[in-house]
DNA sequence: ATGAAAGCGCTAACAT
DNA sequence: ATGTTAGCGCTTTCAT
C-alpha cells in the first residue's frame, strides 16, 4: 500500500501506458479505446485513485470550484441563499467553497485572495456593510473571473463578467404598507438603520411612495433610525410611545425582523394590543417570526431562488458559455407573508 | 499590464535574480541579503504579486487551509461553532473552507474528497446524522491529515491523528432535570428523537439518572419519541394532554428547542399556564428561545468554545507540533440558561 | 548570498 | 489510438 495517493503516473506505469492516455481515459475522451478505458477505470478503483485538483487547477488555470463570500452565516437569509447556491452548483458539477467576511472589508479582501488563489471558476459575493472601496475586486475583473453580487451590491462596479441578483426591496416595503393601510392603519411608523447599503434606503423609499400613492403625507417624525437589534427596536418603540397620543402610530413597519420583535415586546408590555392598537410587520421572514406572539407579518426574500439565480447568472458568464453580453441584472419579487401581528380580523397565518 | 497574475519568475526576470532567490526572499529566509529582500518586496507590491497557493500546495503536498464539514448551517449551533473555528484558525494563520453535507453521507464523502484534493492541513467534521460507514475517512487517516470530530462524533474511529470535542450532553440534561425538580416538578416528560446519534441518547440518560438520583422512578410513558420539529413537539404535547389528569406531566424537557416551542404553544392553547402548570425546558439555546412567550429555558452548548477548542486540538496534531500522542478527547461543560418557561417564582432571565 | 535543476500531478499541443 | 514533450508556479536540495 502506498503512503501517498496514487497518481496518474502510477496508473500509467502499472498498465504500461503513458500518462496522457490515462488522463484521456479518465476524462472519457473520445479517441481512447473502450477496452483501455475499462482497464484504466478498473485499476483506478483498485488503487483508490483520486485526481489531484490542485495539479489540474494549476495546469488549466481554473478549477471547478465556486467561491461564495457572505458577511456572516447567522440568521435565516444567508444560510438559505447558500443552500440555493449549493444545490444549483452541485447540479452543474461545481464544488462550493464558503467564506465569511464578518462584515469586515479587510477579511473580505483576504477571502477574495484565497478564492482567486484557489483558481475558482467564479465568485458569488454579498458585500460587507462597511465596504466602500472595491479595489479588491479589480483583480477579479481583470482576470475575467465571473463575479455575481447578490443582495448587497454596488452601483458603479460594472464589467463584462460582472452581474447582480437582488430583491426588489422597494416593492417589498410597498406591499407591506399597502397591506397595513388595507387593515385600516393611518399613521404608520418605519424603523430603519443606516443607509450605506441601498437595501434599507430602498425599503424606506417604498414606504414613502406607498403612503403618498394613497394620499397620505408621510410624517418624517415617524421614521426612526435605530440599531438593528432587538434592543434597538425596543428603544425606538419606547420613544414612539412617549409622544402625545395623537402623534403615536397605529401601524409599524420595521426593515428588520429582530427590531420588529423588540418593538412588539415593548408595545405589549405597555398595554397595547397587537394588532388592534398597533399592527406590526417586519422584513426577512426569519424563522422566529412564526414563533412570536402574535406571530409576525414579514417579507420573504426568496433566499433559495436568489442563490439559484446567482449560480445561473454565473454560468452564463463562464468562458464555455456562448452568450456574449453580460447578463442583465436580475431583480426578484418579494413575497408578503401575513401573520397575526398585522391582521385586524381573522386569525392570520395564511399567506 | 499583464493579463495573468504576476508569477515568481516575472519578479525574477525583472530583478535579474533567480526564482529560488525570490522564493526565499518572500519567505524571509535568513540567508538572503536584506537589500535583496527589500527590492523583491517592493517589486512584488508594484506588480501586485500574489503567491499561487495551488502551486505551493502541489509542491509542498500541504496547504494552509483548514476544511470544515458540517451537516448544515441553519439554526444557531453550527454557525456559532464555525465562527469560533474561523476566529481561532485566522489567528493561527489558517484559511478556512466550509462545506455542508446536508445530512447526506454521499455529500459528506464528496466534501471530504474535495478537501483532501485541496490538500487541507486538517479537517474538522460534525457528522451527518445518517453516517454509519466511515470508509471515507480512511483516506484521511492513512495520509495522516489531522482530523477532529466535533459535537457529532463516532465511537470506534480512533487514530494517531484523530481527536474529538463534544459537549457533555448527559450533564446538560442532568442539570435541566435538577432545575425542574427544584422548581417542584414531580412528573417530568422528555421529548426526544432517534438515538443514532449519541447526543440524544446521552441526554436521555442524563434525564433518567437525575430523576433516579432524586428518588423518582422514571415513568417510561413520559419519554416520547417525536419528529425533531415544531410540529413534532405539538403532536407529542397533544398526545400527553389526552391522558388522564394523573398521568400528565408537570414538567417537560425537550432535547430540541424547536420541539419545545411546538409543545409550549399547544400547552398554552389548551389552557395550561407555563410555567405554573407545566414547566418547560429545551436544549441548544437557539436565538428564538429569548423571543417566545414565555421565554424558554435552555442549555447553551458552548458553540464558540467548541470551535476554538477544535482548532487547538487540530494544531496539536500538525506535523510541526512537538506533541507526540494524539490529544485526549475534550468534553465541554454545558451551561443551563434559566428563563421564564421554567421559573415558578421570579421573572426568569437570569442565568 | 545566490543559482541551477528537478519535480509535485496534471493537461494539451503536437507528433506518430 | 497512443506517446512525447513541455509547462502551469512554486519549493528545495545541492551546488558554487
Amino acid at each position: 500500500m502506498l503512503h501517498r495517493r496514487a497518481s496518474i503516473t502510477d496508473l500509467a506505469k502499472a498498465l504500461g501506458l503513458s500518462a496522457s492516455t490515462i488522463s484521456r481515459a479518465l476524462a472519457d475522451h473520445h479517441d481512447v479505446s473502450e477496452a483501455t478505458k475499462v482497464r484504466v477505470r478498473q485499476l483506478a478503483k483498485e488503487l483508490n485513485y483520486h485526481p489531484n485538483p490542485l495539479a489540474a487547477g494549476l495546469r488549466r488555470g481554473r478549477s471547478n470550484t465556486l467561491g461564495v463570500l457572505v458577511p456572516h452565516i447567522t440568521g435565516y437569509f444567508f444560510p438559505q441563499v447558500i443552500h440555493g447556491i449549493a444545490t444549483e452548483a452541485s447540479a452543474a458539477g461545481f464544488n462550493v467553497m464558503i467564506c465569511q467576511s464578518n462584515e469586515d472589508v479587510q477579511q473580505e479582501k483576504q477571502a477574495i485572495e484565497l478564492m482567486m488563489g484557489a483558481q475558482v471558476a467564479g465568485i458569488l459575493v454579498s458585500l460587507a456593510n462597511t465596504t466602500q472601496d472595491f479595489s479588491h475586486f479589480e483583480d477579479v475583473r481583470q482576470q475575467n473571473v465571473p463575479l455575481v453580487f447578490f443582495d448587497r451590491t454596488v452601483e458603479g462596479f460594472k464589467g463584462q463578467n460582472v452581474s447582480t441578483v437582488t430583491l426588489n426591496d422597494y416593492l417589498g416595503a410597498y406591499q407591506v404598507i399597502e397591506h397595513l393601510l388595507a387593515q385600516g392603519c393611518r399613521r404608520i411608523a418605519h424603523l430603519t438603520g443606516p443607509f450605506n447599503l441601498s437595501i434599507l434606503k430602498n425599503r424606506h423609499q417604498g414606504y414613502l411612495d406607498a403612503l403618498a400613492a394613497h394620499g397620505l403625507a408621510p410624517d418624517p417624525r415617524l421614521t426612526i433610525f435605530c440599531e438593528q437589534t432587538q434592543a434597538g427596536g425596543a428603544t425606538a418603540m419606547r420613544q414612539l410611545l412617549r409622544r402625545p397620543a395623537a402623534q403615536r402610530p397605529d401601524g409599524l413597519f420595521s426593515s428588520n425582523d429582530l427590531v420588529a420583535v423588540g418593538a412588539l415586546q415593548i408595545a405589549k408590555k405597555q398595554g397595547l394590543r397587537v394588532p388592534q392598537d398597533l399592527a406590526v410587520a417586519g422584513f426577512s421572514n426569519e424563522v422566529f417570526t412564526a414563533l412570536t406572539e402574535p406571530s409576525l407579518t414579514s417579507v420573504d426574500q426568496r433566499c433559495e431562488q436568489m442563490g439559484q439565480t446567482a449560480v445561473q447568472l454565473l454560468q452564463k458568464m463562464l468562458p464555455t458559455s456562448k452568450s456574449k453580453n453580460p447578463p442583465r441584472p436580475i431583480v426578484l419579487k418579494p413575497k408578503l407573508i401575513v401573520r397575526e401581528s398585522s391582521l385586524h380580523d381573522g386569525q392570520g397565518g395564511k399567506e
